[in-house]
RNA sequence: GCCCGGAUGGCGGAACUGGUAGACGCAAGGGACUUAAAAUCCCUCGGUUCUUGUAACUGUGCGAGUUCGAUUCUCGCUCCGGGCACCA
């Protein structure tokens, strides 16, 4: 292989230059692109907007075949958009804050500032050689003061609306980042950046009220008709809400009571145990002196212990202590023993479960394991008896033993009882998320500062909107500026802004998710003097397309549904959801593998950019399969997409007479009637082409079949002009072809079209031109290959001219030789004919 | 365990609403051009069998079913990928 590059080389320095010169190429037409700002916008009342966005990125250090991907997808359909008469906005960005760039800076010494933007620096420059259509003009970085002071004046605009709370919980650790993790960032117990495991840790964080949002996020999923229903069903399931009863158990000889919730009320004279989580707040009143406390302390201790050291992934077994206290059973006044169980969750609902062995698979198990009572009340057709019974019943039924209840079935069940509580005055219809408040505090140098200031006496005081912004220390890197904020004694040493004492600066800084929860919203108005300009807003959101990868169906996406919302209430947009239509791309992998160093399969974008041109990469990466699909990385299908322009190159230069010969502004003005066989096939073939081009961009971004589909045109106008000798062919149809494989090319190798339709002698730049349209009469075909089966199979073909009505075709098809002879005389039951299709004929 | 996807030639992938399976590309084989190579162009290319044909049979993960006809619809499996997972 390597040998084959270097002897390529050899001879094309010796020989003239065996392909295209897309150096020369890309670099001028990326020069005029920039100096002509020919992808800058701004609103205009007079023309449709779409808004399309690509998930930005991490300024790393270099651009990533993903990278490649996403952003070639994104602009072909900007570029596409654009030839269709859309204002288009299209524009890139850095999601710059995050932690790679203090550990670069713990590494090599540089202040994360620096190291960051010269990534970006960089970075900005591979992606202008992709030729990719944005308005620079807007770029943003989330790192830069011009972006995060606005994010701080919304973060105290929250703080001011009781959205933005502090409190002291026990919060997800990772030691190796030093930091806190949201509950969404834990991936398996681990690190969702680092895989270090998880430990817990209590401490003060500041908090984001999502939950005040998770009814009205769950419900806007419907509206959601543009989202891929697995990202949907993801997002729905992470919220998790569930309806039930809210209900207290007295505890026996006591004030106290177990709180507890259930989506099964139907089965709640069915309660054997009690079940409470090791964390509970009452475990320890009702153990303390008593002769359990000490083996329900030693189960606590080992139960924690156990957690701990868990893998995430498997269940452990079910255990329990009992705790030698009893509760009342509110309905049927039932002493029911209190335990305290491993598999109890403190984090859900209210750390204490009703145990119904009979209708619950792990209350069952715990049942057996410790000998208690199986009581049936929810009976399904096959009568339940509790000593029988193997595992629990979890489905309807119809109540007995319930009381008044009994012969209900479960749903009004349900609901009578939740009634029967509400009335009786000791429960209440109860609604719980799995969904927890976002904890946005991390112990982190680089990020966006929390604007709050503690002081003493005045607690914590907002940062006053004209000190804004809460700067980063160290705009020049001095000596240890990377360290974490609470380490820098001149951030933190401020005097309190209400009673003027010695305070201290908050030392947290926003996870970095904040700032991508709403860059998308400040690209409409990047400068703004304001987090956002309301008319801009107004006009270009919600974002019609985004696009990016499936691994921000919950973290990110969620976190920007959400901010949308909070920056609505605020008054700032008028949209209730972010993202019309999203669509979630694949890996790109190599050998069937993700691309990673550790793997050592990784593509450099730039070698190949360099070896091919950017145009050759781009049409490769969306040709060799659907958007939504993991792409298997291939050097000889590079190779391959590579010839196509090539080929494509000389079909125009070898071509180049009908652009002069024939007149522009007739171009279309081809009289069906009066083309010869030849030509009305090429005409019919070129109109076909842009169907079906049209179409593949239009339904589902399938721009691999709409390529595919521009090669059968190319091959059928080499073989209609190639030393095939054919007739000649009419020069405005020719003419006509050719530009349609510029046209439709364009969105995908702009500079290669570009740069041919400039030769072949067009002032206008194609971001100019129409996007073609197909005309009707054209695509049709004036003769059709008519299968004919018998009993389903294939055994001839006719060809009819397309007029043929269905008896003409059903008597061709019994006069076919082939068919005569496997009919044979035997009786024909039934003849079916599809029209246009075949005739299938059952003997 | 539960919920979503997916499985088609040597490979990536096509196939509208149930109607010609394998478009397009890659790889492979053969040929033309060339002193030679590269580049380019042409031909062949799911499998098996033979009587080498406009041939027969077979073939879309496996097994049933519906239908004149199933890659497509239904039921039951297998494998692969992704998500969730003691959620009361």
């Amino acid at each position: 292989m390597r040998l084959r590059q270097e002897e390529r080389n050899m001879s094309k320095t010796a020989q003239k230059p065996q392909h295209y010169d897309f150096k020369a190429i890309e670099a001028k037409w990326q020069q005029h692109w920039q100096k002509e700002k020919s992808y800058k916008v701004s609103e205009n009342a007079e023309q449709k907007k779409y808004y399309l966005l690509e998930m930005f990125p991490y300024p790393s250090g270099r651009i990533h075949m993903g990278h490649v991907r996403n952003y070639s997808i994104g602009d072909v359909i900007a570029r596409y958009k654009r030839m269709q008469g859309y204002n288009v906005l299209h524009p890139m960005g850095w999601d710059a804050f995050g932690l790679p760039a203090e550990n670069a800076a713990l590494k090599h010494g540089v202040h994360p500032a620096q190291w960051t933007y010269e990534n970006i620096s960089y970075m900005r420059e591979q992606l202008k050689a992709m030729g990719l259509s944005y308005d620079w003009d807007r770029e943003i970085a989330t790192c830069h003061p011009e972006y995060y002071r606005w994010e701080q004046q919304v973060f105290l605009q929250l703080l001011e609306k009781g959205l933005v709370y502090r409190k002291k919980t026990t919060v997800n650790w990772c030691d190796d980042c030093a930091t806190v993790l949201a509950r969404e960032q834990v991936i398996d117990g681990c690190c969702w950046r680092c895989d270090q495991q998880v430990v817990p840790k209590n401490m003060y964080g500041w908090f984001l009220k999502i939950t005040d949002y998770a009814d009205e996020l769950l419900e806007d999923l419907d509206q959601l008709n543009g989202w891929p229903e697995k990202v949907v069903t993801m997002q729905r399931n992470w919220i998790g809400k569930s309806q039930g009863l809210a209900c207290d158990f007295p505890v026996e000889g006591d004030k106290e009571k177990i709180k507890i919730f259930t989506t099964r009320p139907d089965t709640i004279y069915g309660v054997t145990f009690m079940s409470l989580a090791v964390e509970h707040p009452l475990v320890d009143t009702l153990i303390t002196g008593t002769e359990h406390e000490e083996p329900v302390r030693d189960f606590i201790k080992q139960t924690l212990l156990d957690k701990q050291r868990m893998a995430m992934d498997q269940e452990p077994e079910k255990h329990g202590v009992f705790t030698g206290k009893y509760c009342i059973n509110p309905f049927n006044g039932d002493r029911v023993p209190i335990y305290v169980a491993n598999f109890v969750l403190m984090e859900y609902g209210t750390g204490a479960v009703m145990a119904v062995p009979a209708h619950d698979q792990r209350d069952f198990e715990f049942a057996r394991k410790y000998d208690l009572p199986i009581r049936p009340v929810v009976q399904p057709e096959e009568k339940l008896e509790g000593e029988q019974m193997d595992s629990a019943w979890e489905g309807d039924g119809v109540l007995a033993d319930s009381a008044n209840f009994n012969g209900l079935p479960s749903a009004e069940a349900k609901k009578a009882i939740i009634d029967h509580a509400e009335k009786k005055g000791f429960g209440q219809r109860h609604i719980t998320y799995r969904l927890r408040d976002w904890g946005i505090s991390r112990q982190r140098y680089w990020g966006a500062p929390i604007p709050v200031i503690h002081c003493d006496t005045c607690g914590a005081v907002p940062v006053p909107n004209e000190q804004l912004p809460v700067l980063l220390p160290g705009s020049q890197p001095p000596y240890g500026s990377s360290a974490p904020l609470h380490q820098q004694e001149d951030f933190y040493t401020v005097t309190c802004p209400q009673c003027g004492q010695d305070a201290q600066r908050e030392t947290d800084t926003m996870d970095t998710f904040m700032e991508s929860s709403w860059y998308f919203a400040r690209y409409t108005s990047p400068r703004a003097d304001a987090p956002l300009e309301k008319e801009a807003a107004q006009y270009w959101l919600a974002v019609d397309q985004y696009i990016g990868g499936v691994e921000h169906a919950i973290l990110h996406l969620l976190y920007a549904r959400f901010f949308t919302k909070l920056l609505r209430d605020l008054g700032y947009l008028g949209v209730d959801e972010p993202f019309t239509q999203l669509l979630t791309q694949g890996m790109v992998i190599k050998d069937g593998a993700k691309m990673s160093k550790s793997k050592g399969n990784v593509v450099d974008p730039h070698d190949l950019i360099t070896q091919y041109g950017a145009d050759t990469v781009r049409l490769f990466s969306l040709f060799a399969a659907p958007p939504e699909r993991d792409l298997e990385w291939n050097a000889q299908g590079v190779e391959g997409s590579f010839r196509f322009l090539n080929r494509v190159y000389r079909l125009i230069l070898a071509n180049m007479d009908c652009f002069v010969a024939s007149d522009e502004k007739k171009n279309n003005a081809v009289e069906l009637g009066k083309l010869s066989q030849g030509d009305r096939q090429l005409h019919r073939k070129t109109h076909q082409t842009i169907q079906r081009v049209t179409e593949s961009i239009e339904t589902n971004f399938h721009f691999n079949t709409a390529i595919s589909g521009v090669m059968e045109l190319v091959n059928q106008v080499s073989a209609a002009t190639g030393e095939g000798g054919k007739q000649p062919l009419d020069q405005t149809v020719l003419r006509e072809a050719l530009q349609t494989i510029l046209f439709l090319l364009f969105p995908m190798v702009p500079h290669f079209c570009q740069e041919l339709w400039q030769v072949t002698g067009h002032k206008k730049t194609l971001d100019h031109q129409q996007w073609p349209e197909y005309d009707t009469e054209a695509i049709k075909e004036d003769e059709l290959t008519i299968v004919v089966q018998i009993n389903g199979k294939v055994r001839s073909r006719l060809q009819v001219a397309a007029d043929t009505d269905e008896e003409e075709i059903k008597q061709a098809a019994l006069d076919d030789e082939r068919i005569i002879n496997f009919v044979d005389n035997k009786p024909v039951k039934k003849i079916i004919v599809v029209k246009g299709k075949l005739v299938n004929i059952v003997v």
